[in-house]
DNA sequence: GGTGGATTAAAACGCCTGTTTGAAACAAGC
DNA sequence: GCTTGTTTCAAACAGGCGTTTTAATCCACC
């Protein structure tokens, strides 16, 4: 009875990863059950057939993936500290999913972008509340905003830090490997969230040299 | 000899079509021929196999891809003008790829996605010129700022717009379709040219209202 | 040791894929 | 009218796919 529990797992595992980095479709269940030493048959015995196997996957993959960082965002926080945290953690997500021991996430990026019938509860239980909790930190820099504002504010977000990982293999050939690796965690963080912040009127805009400098110190400066 | 071109042109157009919205793997050559009213036979008579017609698919999309909208970015006009303009046609074409006769501008992006041989030419010809065409007009904002820099502040544009495409699907479920549809082509270009020149510290920033108000007219404004 | 349900294993089943075959249809030159 | 070269067609091919079958194996329980 455990080790058939046991070869559950690594099927779903194996399905995970499987799914992860080739989709639905081009995913082999051959090559799923070789990966998780397990027979073909088996994942017929344990779920049924290919579309049920990738469903449970799925949940797997969101089961451990929220929780930890929802608190990451300190509620006693100023809102431009929130904003950054958020960003910081995100971000940290999306460029972490390059690490190919990471498919859950992959996986969740994966079904965003092409939703199948896995994806309710996904979007309800990990999607929606950060999409709720970033609509909330905004919500306090422009508490009389439309929500159609709100709305683009936060794809403006999203969208700035889910393109790196989107476009990392056309960013590779448009400004070499080194060119991204040096677009590392903590200069992007820094950047999204000054452009970001800059734009909402908290932080002082990007200057002639691309630096965002506090006000204090913008005086007199020669050069 | 007429009606031979005429059957590879149909097959190059069907083989667009059904590849943009399917990818290379999914797309079934059979599809390609129905589209086509060709027979099997005819791709493999007048392409050899199913890579090289999709190599050729690509070529044709990118072929009659570019061009016009290069000049639509007057190099006279100010650095904050050309920037709307710029993100304005990049939106536009992003939010015209929903169109099912614009196979061109959606296969052209799943290359971007997933490279493969025949996007050498694509990144060569069509994204790079694009690519540094917005960094130059980044460029007159920040003329002293470094390549870093200036290349995550094109990816923080290039992000934004591309996200209202990639992200079509999950934020038709996070904000409804009529959400979406409130986002259209002139809120948009606005939003995003706003949230892009206040970072730059051209355009006042967002206000408590979620609105770009210029500054003439904020010296006393109640409620 | 025998029994019965749970799990695994090998092989085969249709089905669909990209590709190839060999013949038919067509147009042009002489 | 025949030949020549090009293009189309229906049919078949080999291979991979998800799935199913059937038998073998395991393991707790009596």
């Amino acid at each position: 009875m455990e080790s058939s529990e046991a070869t559950r797992d690594r099927l779903l595992q194996a399905a995970g990863e499987e799914f992860a980095c080739k989709g639905f479709e081009c995913a082999r269940i051959r090559e799923i059950c070789i990966r998780a030493s397990a027979n073909v048959a088996a994942v017929n015995y344990h779920f049924g057939d290919k579309e049920k196997l990738y469903i449970e996957a799925v949940l797997e993959a969101h089961r451990c993936g929220p929780g930890a960082d929802e608190e990451a965002v300190d509620p006693m926080a100023g809102p431009d500290d929130q904003l950054r945290s958020f960003i910081r953690h995100f971000l940290g997500r999306v460029l972490a999913m390059q690490a190919p021991d990471d498919w859950r996430h992959r996986l969740m990026l994966r079904e965003m972008l092409h939703p199948s019938s896995a994806s309710d509860a996904l979007i309800r239980e990990s999607i929606r509340p950060r999409f709720d909790q970033l609509k909330a930190i905004l919500r306090r820099f422009c508490p009389e905003a439309e929500n159609r504002r709100l709305n683009a504010l936060a794809f403006s977000v999203i969208g700035q830090c889910l393109h790196y990982k989107m476009a990392r293999p056309i960013a590779e050939r448009l400004i070499g490997t080194e060119g991204v690796e040096a677009l590392d965690l903590d200069f992007l963080t820094d950047h999204i969230a000054t452009f970001c912040l800059a734009a909402l009127g908290v932080t002082p805009p990007f200057d002639a040299a691309g630096e965002s400098v506090p006000e204090k110190s913008q005086s007199s400066a020669g050069s």
